[in-house]
This record gives C-alpha cells, sequence and structure tokens, in this order.
DNA sequence: ACGCTTACATACGGTATGTATGCCTGTTTA
DNA sequence: TAAACAGGCATACATACCGTATGTAAGCGT
C-alpha cells in the first residue's frame, strides 16, 4: 500500500466516485442526489470530484457509460451464445430486457439518462450496440431473410422495443409475471422483419 | 373587461401559466428553467404558481397533460380517418411519429417527461390512447387478424415503437429525409403482429 | 353591507452547484 | 539527496433556486 504512485490513486478515486454515483443515481435519482453527501460517503470532497468529472453531468456521463457497457457486453454474450444470426438477436433483445429488472439499470439507463444526456443512440457504449445489430442485420439482408427496408431504421426500432419493453417490465409492479409476456410481444414484433413464405399468387398477404 | 368572474380569471392565469411552461421547458429544458423568469414572463410570481399547481412537478405535469392530450386527439383523429382497423392504427403511428419533430414534444414529452413524471404509460393522456390501442387490437384479434399474443403488451410495445422512432426522427439533423425510413420500419414491425397466410402444410414459415 | 374565503405577492431560509484559492504529497531534476 | 515543481484534492465562498410562511387585497355568500 506504500508504493502507490499518483495515477493509481486518482484511478481510485474514480473508481469510489464511480460507485459511490450508481448508488446515489440510482436511489435518489440525478436531480435529488447530492455531491456533498456523495462525495462523503467515501472519503472525499466534491474537489475531488470537479477535478476528475468536470461537474455533475460529467460523473453522470461516466456512471451511465459503465453500466450501459457492461449491458451491452453481456447483451452481446448471450447473442453469441444462441448462434449469431436471428436467434442471436432474439436472445440480445431477451437478456437487455431482462436487465431492466435492475432498479439502477431502470433509474439511471432508462429514465434519468435521456434526459440528462440526451438521446441514448449518441452514448458511445450505445453506438457499439448498434453498429453490432446493423452488422448482424447487413449479414441477414445479404442471406434475403430480411424484408428490404431501411437497416439503420430497423435496428435502431429493435432496439428501442427491447428498451421500451424493458421499461414496461420495470415499472410494472409484478416484473416477474409481465417478463415473458414482454420477451414474447418483442420476438411477435420483430418477428415483422423477417421475410415470411409468399403463397401462390406471390402475394405476402 | 368589467364583468369577469374570479374562476375566469384565475383560468386565464393558468393558461398563461401552462403557455409560460411549455415555452421555458421547451427551450431550457426542466432543471434549468428558472420559476422565477417564468412567471415573470407572464407578470406573475411564484406564488401565482405555487398557489394554483402545488410546485415545479404540477406545473410540468399540467404542461404535459395538454400537449399528450392534444397529439392523442390528433393521433386518433388520423386512425379514423384511416378507416379505423389495422390501417388505422398504422395511420395512428405515423401520426404519432410525424409529431416529434416539434421541438416542444421531443423535449417536453419525449425527454424530460418521463424523467420527471414516471413512466409514460400511466399518464392520464398516455392511458387514454392505450386503452383505444388495446381496443383496437382486441377487435383485431377477435377477427383473427393478430398473433396470440398478450393485447396489453403488444398495445405498449406498438406505442413503444412509435415512441421510439419519433425520438430518432426528433434526435436526426435531417429530420425530412429520416422521417419517411422510420415509419417504413414502423409498418414493417407492426407487421409482425399480423397472422400471415398459412401454406400447404399449415404452417407460418 | 359585512365578514370571510381565496387568489396572489413578498420575504426568508435552506440547500445545491460551481469556482477560486491554498495545502500537501509525490515526482522530477540538478 | 535536496530542492523546486506539479498536480490532486480540500476548503471557503459566491450565486441561484426551490419551497414555505406570512401579508394583502379583491371578490363572494349571506
Amino acid at each position: 500500500m506504500v508504493g502507490r504512485t499518483r495515477a493509481e490513486k486518482m484511478e481510485e478515486t474514480r473508481a469510489k466516485l464511480i460507485g459511490a454515483g450508481r448508488k446515489a443515481f440510482a436511489e435518489k435519482g440525478f436531480a435529488a442526489a447530492s455531491m456533498d453527501e456523495l462525495t462523503a460517503e467515501v472519503g472525499l470532497t466534491r474537489g475531488a470530484l470537479y477535478h476528475n468529472f468536470g461537474d455533475k453531468r460529467g460523473l453522470m456521463a461516466a456512471v451511465v457509460d459503465q453500466i450501459d457497457t457492461t449491458m451491452a457486453l453481456k447483451a452481446q454474450a448471450a447473442g453469441k451464445k444462441a448462434g449469431g444470426g436471428w436467434e442471436g438477436l432474439m436472445a440480445e433483445g431477451a437478456a437487455y430486457i431482462e436487465m431492466a429488472l435492475q432498479p439502477e439499470v431502470q433509474r439511471i439507463v432508462l429514465l434519468d439518462g435521456p434526459a440528462i444526456l440526451g438521446d441514448p443512440a449518441q452514448w458511445p457504449s450505445q453506438n457499439r450496440c448498434l453498429q453490432s445489430t446493423i452488422k448482424t442485420l447487413r449479414r441477414l439482408a445479404s442471406n434475403g431473410q430480411i424484408k428490404p427496408v431501411d437497416i439503420e431504421a430497423l435496428a435502431r426500432l429493435l432496439n428501442g422495443i427491447a428498451l421500451n419493453a424493458a421499461l414496461w417490465v420495470a415499472a410494472s409492479d409484478d416484473a416477474r409475471t409481465t417478463l415473458p409476456k414482454a420477451i414474447a410481444a418483442f420476438e411477435c414484433l420483430a418477428s415483422g422483419a423477417l421475410n415470411t413464405v409468399r403463397n401462390s399468387e406471390g402475394n405476402v398477404s
């Protein structure tokens, strides 16, 4: 513990502050979270905060990025485990929805995040997730498995459905019951993007 | 002007405050909007505000309700005009998406509203819209036009897709180009809820 | 016409954020 | 190794805003 360099200590305080931010923002919401209390809880003051993150929003951005990055990683892992094609996308969406059961995710990422930091699709972490979705969709499209619509629009709305289903599950008072309904409806709507079998006249009904 | 009763004057001040709220919340966002400035702009003070709306959130709720109610009415009108069945639902969604071009709608209803007032599905105005959607879906379901999934889930996610498409259009820097893509993708995904023509083996592909 | 309710203004307290300044520790250099 | 340096962080302060408590004047009922 003696030979800790300055950069190491700074990393540690950043981690402490982000951790305290996760707790405070999740429990009280962004507006009601006091930076004085938050910093004091990890043995620091606001001086450390403003030095490391600039302002309150800066801390929020760091917190959101941390949570959202791990969410994206987990979701993509679930997708790969399920095969990587359309099944993978569905698994990814379902995993995303399930994570909304965590209050931390609900409040910080789904509710306050967009209001404080703006459109989630612009966040660095979300862009990574979106790009991954787009890539998968392009592959499916080139195989003819997907209807001819704008890929980016499809990717964004697919993510949006998952996010909205997550919000619904989060807001419901009996999450364990609504979760399967939400996932089923998600997959039902998502299937609209799949090419269907054509009947004898060549129409898709 | 002499014979104005008290209730009439109060209605007028409420209207003034809501109007000022729409402007301030849209231009500066909820957090940055100062109630002192806001009330002064219509020749009042915070006294009037706290008497009529209780607190800052109360004014926000009134503003959101006003905007969202007119949105729901417009969307439902578009739906009826298009026939009322599935086509009506699609038209409703498209109308909803188009309204997101207004900055007032973006900031107040789509961004700050959920963060300040909670789940949009719980708002009085949104509940009316949701109930209307559910009613239409039930009728379609009893006709066998819709896949057997939870109707409430479907309605919420359909509204959610429209809302998310609206957000995307709102955030894009070239809304007029993005809008048609968003509407097309919306209708594509929504069609996933429709029953498809069955092939000779009785499978839906 | 009189008293009382009520709509609104004014004044104040508490608390939050952001900034400017200073200290102290770890690093660098001669 | 010692001294100068720099950067991370604490402290003190300025500013702003919300919510409330109190005051006042105008209208409504009786």
